[in-house]
DNA sequence: TATGAATGAGCTTTCATTCAT
DNA sequence: TATGAATGAAAGCTCATTCAT
């Protein structure tokens, strides 16, 4: 990991090894705890720095959260946009990219994986509304980014599209979410890849199947 | 409400509208609030009792919660089990049925579903272990409440029963999902049911197209 | 002391001795110290109890530091209210019985009397407001109270009876401050009363032959 | 402003302008929290300059307090000493000249004079000693040089002198806080200076009467 | 001169829980 | 059953001051 946290806050010219610390720190407290249980306390314990110097670089808890967020979402779109292949005209060559995308990324950044999830669940009022308005303009923004290329013509004409599409994207959000269960307590480089990606193969050709000409 | 909290815990034997005034006052700090950031200042505050015995009562505040999402989980599953036709060997038959019925539920215990809502969305490391075990036993228990009467003979010989069966639960969630957030600020008597159920119907539609002979 | 502060919070049904503590605490401390400067932490120490018993009475440090202000300052005007002869229609009378009651207090309540100098001069933004709308409240109510009974008939006719009386509330004012300044190091019961009520009594003469027919 | 400062702490042989900024934010900070409550942080915030530096040139916040006190207090004495007529022998015309003066300085240097209302307010234990001592030397060497050429004679027989120039003096204070007070929040430009005047003199008028032959 | 990162003790306040009554 | 006084650790955050550069 590491290289995760060297990008992040360049802007406060700050010590890299320090930063890191601070950065891996706060996510790992984060992630275990949730954002009103996490303890400034135990991340400054964690990140081996004074209380005083993790309100130096951000002025409150909750900025220290909502920057985590924000900065590490942008990281993780930024990854996959780069990535994808957004030419393909198939949905299902692209999501299935994507799955492929995050499997590489949790692979190679598990503790921000950890976090990101976190973030995204999290229910605390003091936090959520802010995470929530970015959540949706981030998933609205990766929707119109993921379907403009979309060729259409490859739907049934008696179906309808849009209801289709988003039948096949709360399967992929279930199959997530299933496997994320699923693998929970599985050390990230001892999963069996193929498996998973050839359970999600299996399920593409059934949505082809219903809904593909 | 009311009705909801005076059965609850009669083993406790409490005068019944000193438990109804501590139930509700729970249900509303904890579903607002969620577990870690809930007072118990705020709960007896609320129920108007004193400090002493909401612990005399309940030995701790995880108690309190704990105990207060499993009692209320199995009335509402009570309440689902008593008043769907299991006979029903059509899927979309039943699985209509029980998203009416929350409906019901919806309307005439709101506090006791957003509590059930936020309950199962706690991410507070303290609470989520013990609640994510009593929520895979009921998923797991209620799949094979539903599916025990299923004629899988309606199915297409060529599609994969059990991941079509997948693809229907997921559709089935994700709609949940997005109308809950679609009429999150809706007081429940303003939801359009009809609105509601049709677009359900549209769903249902596409996927008996898709999976049934 | 002691006889002070048993009357003071008696809402709060608390064991009489510890009220005694706390309050004793806190008008030290304050007095010591202002306002701002004043801990919590240094209160709870010389009360001996607990930080959260504190904020089990008092809701902050803010709540503390006004409760105590108003009712010490009752009070002291009631015990001012109750012992001076408000019939008395000589201004000079009712003055010099005034600060002869001011010196009695001081004897009996010193911590009450530091306290009340130092709410009356602080000037943190927090508390001035609040402290200076009910001291312009006290100051107009006894003003009212002590010229009620003023016989006005006493002044020469050429004078300008308001501003007459404004220059010896001044000078009042001034002896009050120029005492104060002067006995500082003074031990309450080494004070030589006779010399300073002799001054008074001079400044008195001089100001009756200079507004008295 | 600007002027006021530029000449005070011409032994550290700071940038001028710096100066000024720095000067200028301490004012600031210091008037409008008190010495405790400000923060070393907003000065140099506002004075755009780093940490470092303010204790480069002051060894500590007390430090840069009592200079500025020190500094300022000699800065409005010189200002007063140079411009008041101290041959004229009328105690009247000597003050009246002085008030006016002030009213001159007030507009010119608005946040010298709310600073130095503020310390010389100031209730700190850490400073208030140091700039009390300060206050009563100051007072007696004005006395001393107030009344230096003061006429005697124009007293009457019958009264004690120096108990009258008390009550004058103390006349003045009190008309000088009580239109403080009343005029509080109006901006310095707009206020009706013949207004006071003409009260101050309906006082000197009375006092007069009072006092002289 | 000039910077601002770094410190750590200190602050007020909250909280679940206990216990004498 | 029922009360609410009492605890004290822990929370987030501030601050004057120092120091390597």
């Amino acid at each position: 990991m590491g290289g995760v946290s060297k990008l992040l806050f360049k802007s406060l010219n700050i010590d890299p090894e320090k930063e890191d610390r601070i950065v891996n720190a706060a996510l790992k407290v984060f992630s275990q705890n949730g954002y009103q249980k996490a303890s400034t306390n135990a991340i400054v314990k964690e990140a081996k720095i004074s209380k005083g110097l993790l309100f130096h670089y951000f002025k409150s808890k909750k900025d220290l959260y909502l920057s985590l967020s924000e900065q590490l979402s942008d990281l993780f779109l930024e990854k996959i946009y780069e990535r994808v292949d957004w030419e393909e005209s198939d949905i299902f060559c692209v999501l299935r990219q994507i799955v492929l995308l995050k499997f590489e990324l949790f692979k190679v950044y598990p503790e921000m994986t950890d976090f990101l999830n976190a973030v995204y669940q999290e229910t605390d009022s003091e936090v959520a509304g802010e995470i929530n308005r970015k959540k949706e303009k981030l998933i609205a923004e990766s929707f119109r980014k993921l379907f403009a290329n979309i060729d259409v013509n490859k739907f049934k004409e008696s179906v309808d599209v849009q209801k289709s599409i988003k039948i096949i994207h709360w399967t992929f959000e279930g199959m997530g979410r299933r496997n994320q269960e699923r693998y929970k307590e599985v050390p990230v480089d001892q999963l069996d890849k193929e498996e998973i990606l050839s359970e999600i193969d299996a399920y593409i050709h059934i949505l082809k199947q219903s809904f593909y000409k």
